[in-house]
DNA sequence: TTGTATGCGTTATCAG
DNA sequence: CTGATAACGCATACAA
């Protein structure tokens, strides 16, 4: 294994001059400093990151810390993020998380091993003790998650989270939707949501449904209520499948299926229509999250939109801003964005 | 910041025996290592990790490094190669690589770094010179790409390519669904493709088409060849859309179109649909990979379904078997499976 | 502008 | 079973 020491040696310099001509240090000769880099080139040589890390006090990195990859609603969040990140000249990380890990340990560890100045947390952190919470002494901010924590049961905004977030209010644009569809004379709706014990997302999106149909004059029924099994579902095309035939096998009248995702509500219209039933005519589907998918499915899906782009570019803002102490947590939430498209109809 | 010196101070033990604690080490008192973890706990101490990789002279981690993440094809690829990976009891690290960063030098420096045991590339590594690919001194395997690294220009294998890598057979699996399309009838197939210069699955998938239509007696026909614009469309269903659209608007006569991937597919079902014409009755459409957004579009896309599972077994598979010196490199083509949906009629 | 020496936090070696 | 100490490869303060 080659080590800085040998690239010296070759050189016939010091470590340190090589140190200086491979971190671009100023007080260096430009001559030895290009020697010394060809010498690198040809030998092909390699610093030791660890090392580094090890040495180095400070550093410019944060990391992206994300929880469900395979979420189809982050990657593009990711590309922003990063290109931002990028613009302010620091470096990136992004660490994936387990579904069943623990993201602040992992949080903790790297932010010690990268010396880190900043996190972001994509998805998950919604079950920590504060206490926990509170060693990480690293400036971070919650994206689309978090924002539960600062939620009561009945989906009120407590305001007094002690950290940042920077999230769409779930629980309105969820309630904004329904309202909608009954608005639009719907009076039967059911609702294709996450597991009973959900304490995130699923749960506000849920609330959210509830309390529309109430204000709306209409009591939630269970019987339109179809939830998903804990541990054993997901938020794919085919549990949406799955969960709307297991309700239309219930045979319950209902004109309209708010699906608390889009994947979910894809799968459900593919189940609609191999019962030999049409969309809108015999039921509109309306979904959450404005997934391209969603966009060029046929029919096309009436939707919230969250704004990605403005979410990630807040995130990234926030961050920086509690990195360079420029004021204290602040918690951003964004609306979302109604939009109408050919699954739901007027009744 | 807490070191392992504070902890062995706590304990009033030394450092090695701190060190033993953590690592699991077989000669250390049961109750003198319980002691040390409790302490450990409490101080919520956690072991620097460049340290260890600097100091550490073996390790069992592999490492796994993507180019293009958002590609839903390999969020489930993961997922089963992290699970072999831990079967074995190794590490996992996951790496993803930017479209532009150069995948080779990255895996250089992880190797270095974390002293990888092995290496598995998803995607990518197409473009590289043997000298480079040479340095790296640890096994490795490509996993859905390599293979046109070994492939002469029409498309046939040429058998000596001097490095490890899973696939199906682009060319082979392309050439197969269209000549499906020609045994139904079909004589004027339309392509959307990538992009001409493209030199990747790609230009294997185009080519199978362009051998298939030959091989049953059409001379394949630029004005039914539809291709990416470099640089600014990808494997997006938005850039099915636009290439359909594009191609309608030529109003060539054809009936039927083969989109390289599902998710060009679905975009294009959408612009076909949005023209007011019927799938498959104006327009047969058959896609490639076998997402599941195109099970569950409407109409269901025909299509070659990539067999991931399989893929990321053998994948494991294969990179053990080199880590353990139990034969060479191997080259392993796995069959796609035709999937005939709703999606494509007969003529 | 350059070289030397020290220490980052850990594990491995060796002596007890 | 345990503890002292020498590396690991690099960046940096300090001396030149």
């Amino acid at each position: 294994m080659e080590t800085i020491k040998d690239i010296a040696k070759a050189c016939g310099v010091g470590v340190s001059t090589v140190s200086r001509a491979i971190n671009n240090h100023p007080d260096i000769n430009p001559e030895t400093k290009q020697m010394i880099l060809d010498v690198i080139k040809e030998h092909n040589y390699i610093p030791n990151n660890s090392a580094r890390n090890l040495k180095r006090t400070k550093s410019k990195s944060v990391a992206v810390l994300i929880k469900g990859i395979s979420n189809p609603f982050f990657s593009r969040m990711i590309e922003i993020i990063e290109y931002e990140t990028q613009q302010k000249k620091y470096t990136f990380v992004l660490q994936r998380v387990e579904e069943n890990e623990d993201e602040l340990s992992v949080a903790l560890q790297l932010a010690k091993e990268k010396k880190l100045k900043g996190i972001i947390f994509l998805g998950g952190m919604i079950t920590h003790s504060e206490e926990k919470i509170r060693q990480l002494d690293v400036p971070f901010v919650l994206s689309t998650s978090g924002y539960i924590a600062g939620k009561d049961m009945d989906g009120k905004w407590n305001g007094n989270a002690g950290w940042s977030f920077v999230t769409v209010d779930d629980y309105g644009e969820s309630y904004k939707i329904v309202n909608y569809l009954c608005s639009l004379g719907h009076k039967k709706i059911a609702i294709l949501a996450a597991d009973i014990e959900d304490d995130s997302i699923g749960k506000l999106r849920y609330e959210g449904y509830k309390q529309a149909l109430r204000d709306n004059g209409i009591e939630p029924c269970g019987d339109l209520e179809c939830h998903m099994d804990e541990r054993v579902d997901n938020y794919s095309m085919r549990t949406g499948y799955r969960l709307m035939n297991k309700l239309l096998s219930r045979e319950k009248d209902f004109t309209a299926v708010y699906a608390i995702a889009d994947s979910l509500a894809i799968g459900a219209c593919r189940a609609i229509i191999e019962n030999n039933k049409k969309i809108p005519e015999d039921y509109s589907v309306a979904g959450f999250d404005g997934l391209e998918a969603g966009e060029f499915y046929n029919p096309s899906i009436t939707t919230i939109r969250q704004p990605v782009e403005k979410i990630a570019k807040e995130t990234v803002g926030l961050l920086f801003q509690l990195m360079q102490k420029e004021g204290g947590n602040r918690q951003i939430i964004l609306p979302g964005e109604l939009i109408i498209r050919e699954s739901v109809k007027e009744i």
